[in-house]
DNA sequence: CGACTTTGACCTGCGC
DNA sequence: GCGCAGGTCAAAGTCG
């Protein structure tokens, strides 16, 4: 694998610059109707309504490095597509966004990260990244 | 040693 | 009521 990212990593989800390559789609119709299928339905039957997106993104690899850490916690392989469909979940443990990655069978190169839930906590990478420019900042500020 | 990935099994919802 | 498809868990294994 040459691991060449040809996306320019967009830190934030929301502040993603979609461009050309990359389309925001709403699968769902925003309904109330969250269904926690799996064991959810059975141990935690709590209606929690999650907003969803999906990004489609033209990456040679699977995993978006999009700033946070996730965990892959599943793969199935769907009917639709024969490419397997993985399962990760944020790290955070305050943090219960989920995230589900898919290739399309028409293009390889297209995956569908659809994301489930917003991330109630900020983001490592960026804070990493912005945490010399606080300081910075800080220092300029406080004179 | 800790964090993460892998993989099979298990559970539930839905259609027929 | 049964079977299929999708989603999640948990143990074991791997890697840094």
């Amino acid at each position: 694998m040459s691991g060449v990212v040809d996306w320019n990593l967009p830190l934030l989800p929301s502040t993603m610059g979609l461009q050309q390559q990359q389309q925001l789609l709403q699968p769902a119709p925003a309904a109330s109707e969250d269904k926690e299928k799996g064991r959810g339905a059975a141990g935690r039957n709590k209606k929690v309504i999650r907003p969803r997106f999906a990004f489609q993104t033209r990456s040679p690899n699977d995993i978006l490095d999009d700033g946070y850490r996730w965990r892959k916690y599943g793969q199935k392989a769907v009917k639709n597509s024969v490419h397997p469909r993985s399962y990760y979940r944020c790290t955070h443990h305050t943090c219960n966004v989920k995230k589900q990655v898919q290739r399309l069978s028409k293009d390889t190169s297209i995956v569908v990260t659809t994301y489930e839930g917003i991330h109630n906590h900020p983001c490592e990478k960026l804070m990493e990244a912005l945490s010399p420019l606080l300081k910075q900042i800080q220092f300029l500020t406080g004179f």
